[in-house]
DNA sequence: GTTGACCCTGGAGTCGATTCCAGACTTTAA
DNA sequence: TTAAAGTCTGGAATCGACTCCAGGGTCAAC
């Protein structure tokens, strides 16, 4: 199969797939005469596990060393078992640091909506202000930009 | 107060406090006749407020904004509480991803281990195969880099 | 008067996973 | 036969909030 086919098979595009290649994510893919890629039917599953691995919080540079030690005949299971207790931990410390950043954002929109209530529409509420007052800033919640998704 | 200062006040480095200036979240500040920056005490207020600001999810982009609105005399105040709503609907989506993915990584977690347990020690145990039988990967979950704390 | 801690500039570098680019070729369907 | 859609390369760009850099002044204490 051709790389467009395969990338439409598990919804990424076909840049990425050559960028999985390059990293080591996929095995080198056999080339027709002209140059395309050939994939065998197999990569369909292979790409799902880097997808879902990625999706876990595995990294690029993570998953490519793993599977190149597993290329050469080890066993990285434990190294794996390992860093998905990581990937766990880390997961939820960022739970906990949502929950409360949740807590302060519903909070603030209380507190601004009942002076917004009380405020004529044009007149400054300094609603900003009230944020140094309640909120004790520190880490810094990457909130994920939204992946566009292809149409 | 020079600019040490200030950025202790708020637990960042003065590299960030002049960042914030060239990004228009903090006011120029005056110069002394050496050229050092000599910032009025109520920044260190200011400085909180933005720190608050960024914490709960606004971008620098969007609080120079606001800030540059409300230094001609707006009343942001609809647009900030709108924004606010918006950080708080993306924390919630995010929430709901990551106990989507921490349900995964458990249920892995456990199957592996209990594949581990019955596996000598440099089997192959073929952890990462399980992967793609589970999950159906898509979005990307930003696990958030440790920020180095300064010690 | 010298050391060490501080401050200045502005432009580049960082992180990571993509995504995009130009310019060229190939395949496919009409 | 020709146009549209797919593919190739590899290096650069993207996003955001910082962080770092060199090369140079300045301030405080001893």
């Amino acid at each position: 199969m051709r790389i467009g086919e395969l990338a439409a098979s598990a919804g990424v595009s076909p840049d990425t797939v050559r960028h999985y290649e390059r990293s080591g994510l996929l095995p080198r893919a056999a080339r027709t005469a002209s140059g395309y890629r050939e994939f065998p039917p197999d990569t369909v599953e292979r790409l799902r596990v880097v997808r879902a691995a990625l999706a876990v919080g595995f990294t690029v540079a993570e998953l490519a060393r793993i599977l190149r030690e597993r290329q050469r005949g080890g066993a990285p299971c434990r190294t794996v078992r390992a860093l998905a207790a990581e990937k766990l931990a880390a997961i939820e410390r960022q739970q906990r640091e949502l929950a409360e950043v949740r807590r302060t954002l519903v909070a603030l929109l209380e507190d601004w909506d009942a002076r917004l209530a009380g405020q004529p529409e044009g007149e400054p509420a300094h609603l900003l202000d009230r944020l140094g007052t309640k909120v004790q800033s520190n880490p810094r919640p990457r909130l994920r930009r939204t992946p566009k998704e292809k149409a």
